[in-house]
DNA sequence: GTGTGACTTTAAGTCCGTA
DNA sequence: ATACGGACTTAAAGTCACA
C-alpha cells in the first residue's frame, strides 16, 4: 500500500492535468505557491484540510470526492 | 460562514459524542494527544490528511463523509 | 473529563534559484 | 513546464503542568 500522500499526489496531477492547468496555474489559482503543488504530487508534503478545499475548489471537485478516491 | 477549522471541530465532537468516546479515549484510540483532539474540537488546530484518516478510523466512519458533511 | 497556556519539534507553505 | 534544492517563515504535531 502506498502512503496516503503518494496517492493524494498521483491524484492531484491527474485532476491537475485533467482540467488541463500547469502547476503553476492551479498554484496561482489556489493562492499557493508553484514549488509546493510540485511537492504535493510528489509526495512530499500532506495538505492541510483548508488547503485541500482550495485546491478542490479551483480544480472544480468536491474536496470529498478527492478524499473518498485516496481510501 | 463559520471557518473550516471551527466546523470540522464541531462535527468532531459530535462525532466522538455519538460513538459514546471521551476525548481522552479518542486520543488513546488514534494515537494522539488528549490535548489535540481539544484543540481540534475547539477549533484550533485543523488536521492534515492523515490525521483525518486516523481520526475517521476510530470513529467508524469514513473519511470523506467526514469532509462531505463540511462542504 | 476538559480547557488552556507554554512549550519543542516537525511539517506546511514561500521564495530564491538551477537545470 | 516541471523537478529539484536551500533557506526561510508560519502553522501543525505533539507534550506537559495546572486549573
Amino acid at each position: 500500500m502506498k502512503g496516503l500522500e503518494a496517492r493524494f499526489g498521483e491524484l492531484l496531477k491527474e485532476l491537475r492535468n485533467k482540467k488541463g492547468l500547469t502547476q503553476e496555474e492551479l498554484a496561482t489559482d489556489c493562492g499557493l505557491d508553484r514549488t509546493y503543488i510540485s511537492m504535493l504530487e510528489r509526495g512530499l508534503r500532506q495538505p492541510t484540510l483548508t488547503t485541500l478545499f482550495k485546491i478542490a475548489e479551483v480544480l472544480n471537485v468536491s474536496p470529498s470526492s478527492i478524499v473518498k478516491q485516496l481510501e
